[in-house]
DNA sequence: TAAAAATACTCCATAGGTATTTTAT
DNA sequence: ATAAAATACCTATGGAGTATTTTTA
């Protein structure tokens, strides 16, 4: 469901996906809080924002931890290539404009 | 420069390269935002924070509009790759979620 | 001078922090 | 009873709007 704002993944923002990523590894919310450096009440909410955002559930949560679901551990593979493009685009972007500095 | 916050990606955001295609392909940041939905003002800011971001010039700025620098073309390449793999990662995890819907 | 982008504000949404509550073991 | 995540509340950051200013062809 669009509608005039365009696909949903105008909302979906880089911060959760990064977010997500800590969480998949360490399968703790508290943990990952701590190694991203927020809090874990904040975190709990993005990755409950990314999964609204997306409409699936990623993780099973419990008293033990969280482990994926089975479109978690999808959403997973796919996530660690954004964020590997997303470095290449900034050092393909650097690289550039060291070799080309744009005559002013 | 990354300081104990880690890597300097850690600050990009989604919506900035979204905006970034958006004036690349219009060359124009007022009809680009017109495109987008939000007014010329925020969308300058937002490419200036992206520019900042990475260190790097993506356009040339011209009472005649706005062409790309050689690190701006480049980046352009990445971002739509970036945007494409959004897309397919949110496909691929709401069409796991779809066949494999987790037991509550 | 006319077109473009940049700046100076203002407002509001949301990211993040702190404290507490809920849940399941 | 304990260890985990969720919720309620507050504050601060920054995204977006409006109006204006700067720039340059």
């Amino acid at each position: 469901m669009s509608g005039i704002d365009g696909p949903d993944t105008e909302r979906m923002e880089l911060r959760h996906i990064r977010y997500f990523v800590a969480v998949a590894e360490e399968q703790h919310f508290t943990r990952a809080a701590q190694r991203i450096g927020i809090e874990q009440s904040p975190l709990s909410r993005s990755i409950h924002a990314l999964e609204r955002d997306l409409g699936v559930r990623l993780l099973e949560r419990s008293t033990r931890g969280s482990k994926l679901t089975s479109a978690g551990e999808v959403f997973l593979q796919h996530a660690r290539t954004i964020i590997a493009s997303i470095d290449r685009a900034r050092r393909a972007a650097q690289a550039t404009a060291e070799a080309q500095p744009e005559s002013p």
